[in-house]
RNA sequence: ACUAUCAGCCGGCCAUCGCUCAUCGCAGGAUGGGAGGAAAGUCCGGACAGCAAAGGGCAACGCACCGGUUAACGGCCGGCGCCCCGGUUAGGGGUAGAGAAAGUGCCACAGAAAAUAACUACCCGAAAGGGUAAAGGUGAAAAUGUGAGGUAAGAGCUCACGGCUUAGGGUGGUAACACCGUUUGCGGGUAAACCUUGCGUGCUGUAAUGCCACGUAAAUCAACCUUGGAGGGCGGCCCGCUCAAGCUGGUAACAGCAGGUUGAAGGGUAGGCAGCAAGACCUCAACAGUAAUGUUGAGGCCAGAUAAAUGAUGGCCACUCUUUUUGAGUACAGAAUCCGGCUUAUGGCUGAUAGGUUUU
RNA sequence: GGCCCCGUAGCUCAACUGAAUAGAGCAUCUGACUACGGAUCAGAAGGUUUCAGGUUUGAAUCCUGACGGGGUCA
């Protein structure tokens, strides 16, 4: 099943849920990683694996350019996600990307933060002590 | 080739991977649809939904030449008036354009005086006093302009030609209005100052609203009230109307219990479905109309998410920049209930129409 | 998505019932005082009143439209 899905991303893995996302921001895990910041959650294993991507409206005030961001962020989470699907617990992930810059990236850049970023949050996970 | 207006399209194709919705399938999956002219600003107008539907008056807000168009509009189309440009002719452009002769206010500085005029001045007169507004000169604006008569000096005091204006008339036009002749008068500007007149307008908004699921609050405190009534409703206010919670004891004031309204503090949920995608819809053609627009016929189905899909990478082609390669880039910009407008942001290509210049 | 508010010197605010040089404090600069600096005193500079158009003789003020910033909702 999970080789299956390898390189998707679907509804079932976008974090959606505003309560949820409100328990994040109010309990998670800080991550730096320029040019994003992340937040991540130990959840129950029926939650899976959930993701959230955002852009501030104040670095980027007009909706096109934040979408494209946010298209970026999630073609490189889909790439790269299976980084995090080769874990040891059972449990669930909830986590939130936020772009910080304030430049318009390019896809390469992209690629590579987000790749070094899901690296450090395996590394959290497999080794919690 | 250039400028203006209108209409249309935005990089094209291929490969791999992926997102969202619908349909089919037990499932893996397959097939099909998937941003805009502005989706933007939220400046107007509606559809739709809820609340309320005895009224009357006032306030508030909006609009303001005429006719047409439309579901409606402050939009659009056509005309009228005014202003500007133009060998001041043809023509082109702009225009929030009712009323200043209903009333109130304001008009700095300068000036005699800024709106019931009189400083210098002119005239009569011995003076007291009276008559007058031409000349001075400031200002954005100075008491209807020019000429003649008239007079002591003057003055629409009178006359001629004008300007504006009141009333009623004739001709043309649906009308605004234009022209003609009669007549009343001479009142500076400002209504995007208050205001007056005419016309119109319920309020709140898809986070509306309905249903389902889950969950709690039943309680506490304060104030007021229980038919001489707190408070609620009828658009904001008033009148008026209407709804609205009581018993016991006591002569009464009041007390007890109960109930009601408002507020404080506090508690709970913030999930799902509908609304929500066939409509003032789109394309083409014909007809009516100067046009906006309308009618008829044929064909078509064209996003529907909810921390929010419509994308990424590679290759070739087209164009621009950079010194060739390399490389960088390809307008403005991303639906959120849906429509009709307005405003703003915008690079390029194609086509049509109009204009003048150059070449043949 | 709806509704509401505000833009004035580098900063914080006046002047908002139109009137001609837009004012005050802090900050900046210059000079004096001091051995130097601070404080103090004197003086100066700094403004397309967010932008564009209109009404008016005249606009920071009134009107319209843009641009920017902020707040609020079940």
């Amino acid at each position: 099943m999970q080789g299956l899905h390898k390189y998707k991303f679907g509804k079932e893995e976008k974090l959606k849920s505003r309560k949820g996302i409100q328990l994040l921001f109010a309990s998670g895990n800080k991550l730096n990683q320029f040019p994003f910041r992340c937040l991540w959650l130990r959840v129950p294993a029926d939650e899976g694996v959930r993701l959230a991507v955002s852009v501030s409206s104040r670095n980027f005030k007009k909706a096109v350019h934040r979408n494209r961001i946010k298209r970026l962020m999630r073609e490189a989470y889909r790439q790269h996600k299976s980084i995090l699907f080769e874990r040891k617990d059972s449990r669930g992930i909830a986590f939130v990307i936020i772009y910080t810059g304030t430049e318009m990236p390019v896809f390469s850049q992209v690629e590579k933060a987000v790749k070094t970023l899901l690296e450090k949050i395996s590394g959290f996970i497999n080794e919690p002590h």
